[in-house]
DNA sequence: TTTAATGATACTAATATAGTATTATTAAAA
DNA sequence: TTTTAATAATACTATATTAGTATCATTAAA
């Protein structure tokens, strides 16, 4: 079971390095593909979902390309996954009504919820620039 | 992001129903089917690849059909999901070498290897037999 | 030898993921 | 104002995974 789709990925790379290059700066997406060696279309929709989402500015036009909205240091590694995976939700009820029909009452239920709730607290913590230090 | 495959949430409720019945006896495929109204021949794909993995036993021929191998009390969630769905590695390098080269002493490895296996000793506390006396 | 069960394997359908192509829009700069 | 260099929108295609079906072989009890 992969934890990380391709998407999640690309985007990942492609912040780590707009957030290398220099915080307020307007990076191409030619740039990008050429440093991280990234199939170009596919990354135009993927930072384009970015914009849309509110993580970067897109900025038309010659001299255009795309900026941070949100500074990196505040981008959150559960924030990328959320945007192209959906939430990362352990709390969903596992069996379906048919097994557990005490939605309520059930204890694995609730034990997955903690579970859930510990994996992203410790999730969040991890942020674009945290990675980028790595490096 | 579905954490749970169709494979293990049918597996676990035909594990359960049977767990249900009597631990010893062998139940076949159609009474599981009518109980629990899941697709027939799907079933005894998942029933049989169970018996494969050493779950269950299968009893060819009339009077046959499937019995535990292994004691429900015994049966993990996490067995099951990893015949059905993998190994659940939150411990997988997560952006490959390109972002993150320094495989041995990257930082973010170790911080989710320790959150996956949190996880997993979690979740290996949920076992057939706990869920079946949810109900 | 009939019957009632599973075993093996191949096939199909639906959905999700990954990636490409095309045309429109925008804004700087010549 | 026209050219140019960028993104926007949208539709398409390819591949992989998941879900489910069909067929025929095997087995063992009655
Ligand atoms: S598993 Fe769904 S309510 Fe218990
Ligand atoms: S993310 Fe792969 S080694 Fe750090």
């Amino acid at each position: 079971m992969n934890f990380i789709s391709r998407d999640t990925d690309y985007a990942v790379r492609a912040l780590i390095f707009m957030a290398g290059v220099s915080k307020k700066e307007i990076i191409t997406v030619d740039e990008i593909v050429k440093k991280e060696r990234l199939p170009e279309r596919f990354l135009r929709r993927i930072l384009q979902r970015l914009a849309k989402s509110g993580i970067l500015t897109s900025h038309k036009g010659k001299k255009g390309g795309f900026s941070f909205f949100v500074p990196p240091a505040a981008i959150r590694l559960t924030d990328i996954m959320e945007i192209f995976q959906g939430k990362i939700d352990l709390t969903n009820c596992l069996l379906k009504s048919k097994v557990c029909p005490n939605v309520k009452k059930c204890p694995l239920r609730k034990k997955l919820k903690n579970l859930g709730q510990g994996l992203d607290t410790e999730l969040k913590k991890i942020t674009i620039v945290s990675l980028s230090k790595e490096r």
